[in-house]
DNA sequence: AAACCTGTAACTATAATAGTTACAACGGGT
DNA sequence: ACCCGTTGTAACTATTATAGTTACAGGTTT
């Protein structure tokens, strides 16, 4: 199972999607939201920061999407927490002596590829805007 | 990421299908062409036999595939190691107090819903020949 | 200055994963 | 009948990823 930073960035950027009173949305008050410690919640925010979605300003409450919430795709948010890792696993230094062992890692890749692509459209397919619509 | 017991299972499974001389196929010989330890071999090929994938018999080298390599589905591999697990954890808890906290796991579930079926179609579209070929 | 905030480093706790040791039970060869 | 190699499992350890926490430097507002 993947870790779950990906649901809560989401649920971050939908609260500072849909708070009108910038003043209230402190890391605390996020943090209270998501039922998680505030650091945890400024740690995801720098990330999310770093990956160009939103902006803050340091001592001052409140943040700024940088990108419509129509325009913000779950793949971008996935990316900027990611970035283009893998999706899964492949064991490593398998036995080059063996026929199987020799190629299974290319071989893998391949299939992962192809399962990973199919993600990437199915999140590309998503905005932030729809999982607001489903909030209502 | 996820682990990387699905790619040492299909490892194990592409050795299984291609290895004709039944004695060879210890579990010391499969954890040498995966790199890893005998115990862990027979952990995960336990696993695929709980699944229906595999027989064996306690005392005797090698294993017997109960799927032909054309019909074993990755999906199958995977549904056997993983079972109905969701892909992405959603973080528990979230505060009900909060509109936002109140419907966003349900939001997720959604979203991941239509994630992880288009993964099991790529899964399902592909074989464990389909990984034997690009073995040659 | 005081009260609040963000940003970050450093540490701890927890849990998942993989690796290892040990051994009971089975089977085939001699 | 006995030995040797094998599977099946339990129990333990090691490693790593993840999340949670404490602490504090530095910005902002009043």
């Amino acid at each position: 199972m993947v870790n779950s930073r990906f649901s809560v960035a989401i649920h971050i950027l939908s609260l500072i999607a849909t708070t009108s009173d910038k003043s209230q949305l402190t890391s605390e008050y996020i943090a209270g939201s998501v039922n998680t410690n505030p650091v945890v919640v400024r740690r995801m925010i720098g990330v999310l920061k770093k990956g160009g979605l939103l902006t803050s300003q340091s001592g001052i409450a409140g943040y700024d999407l940088l990108v419509e919430p129509n325009d913000l795709t779950l793949l971008a948010i996935y990316h900027a927490i990611d970035g283009p890792e893998q999706l899964f696993a492949i064991h490593d230094e398998p036995n080059p002596a063996c026929t199987v062992g020799r190629k299974i890692q290319r071989s893998l890749e391949g299939v992962y590829t192809s399962v990973w692509h199919a993600m990437e459209e199915q999140l590309q397919a998503q905005t932030l805007q729809d999982v607001l619509d489903q909030l209502r």
